[in-house]
DNA sequence: TGTATTTTGATGTATATACATTAAATACTT
DNA sequence: AAGTATTTAATGTATATACATCAAAATACA
């Protein structure tokens, strides 16, 4: 097992407040750079895939812009611009709001929605890969980050 | 305490794996924008004053940018640009190396060294607010953040 | 010695993050 | 109803991430 200390050839924390600062800083960068790698061959990034999710999660029905971005795991990232990037490739469609002039309603298209699938298993694989911890290890990982956040 | 379930408004995950890495991004992403927050009144990025803590490492002592990047929390980052934007500052020097050329030694300044201690306490009360947990569960945090990466 | 290979840091490009600003549409107030 | 305030999405800018590529220098090795 590769401590944090060793990863980043750091011999000592202040306190394990700033080691665990450290060491999900860390351990994001190692999750979201292997992600990329699998992503990248469709031509998505992992936040784009995250929009597509989204929109999927929504049993395909439309969402506005701002829906999205409150669902999003980066909240000040701009769902605008990826929306935009998602339909450039096709994988959604964008059309003004009836009710609300200024909303936008996003909707997943069959191709968005087929490339979703495509990608399900390999997801599920690198996740496993991912993170190398027990059922219920991981069970305590996730109470301790919602508890962390307070 | 805000689970992850209601923090994006998604009811369930496929497993708790999946859970467990949207909640790992998610976290990441609580934190970095509190840090930013902090950091932006002295004009540095969580990054640059990654680079910096780097620096102030080596007992102050010359570190080549290769150095830097295998000590950095993002291996894909670019430490030769971040080296730029600090020196822009004059938070660091930078100097050919006499024993191989292609190094560039960099080495942190006083007003580097002075603007990580003007830091250091609000740092301290930073991760003390970001992180809402004992002593004891802290510390099994970094355990399985260590373990979960192998 | 001379050529090939590797290492190092800089730089180019596309994408995303973090924020501020803007324009249009809607909601609120009196 | 008219004027003000707020909401929504788009857009502008600076920074950082995630690569690929490049030139110079050092190293390997034939």
């Amino acid at each position: 097992m590769m401590k944090i200390e060793e990863a980043i050839k750091q011999k000592e924390f202040k306190d394990p407040y700033n080691k665990a600062i450290v060491n999900l800083l860390y351990t994001h960068s190692h999750i979201v750079s292997q992600q990329s790698s699998l992503f990248k061959p469709f031509g998505l990034s992992p936040e784009q895939y995250n929009v597509l999710r989204i929109l999927r999660g929504q049993n395909s029905s439309p969402i506005t812009v701002s829906s999205i971005q409150e669902r999003m795991l980066n909240r000040m990232s701009n769902a605008s611009r990826l929306v935009e990037k998602l339909k450039q490739k096709g994988f959604v469609i964008r059309e003004e709001s009836v009710r609300d002039r200024r909303q936008v309603d996003v909707l997943i298209t069959e191709k968005g929605l087929k490339i979703l699938e495509k990608l399900e298993a390999a997801i599920y694989h690198l996740n496993r890969g991912l993170i190398l911890l027990s059922l219920e290890e991981v069970n305590q990982l996730n109470e301790l980050l919602d508890k962390l956040r307070g």
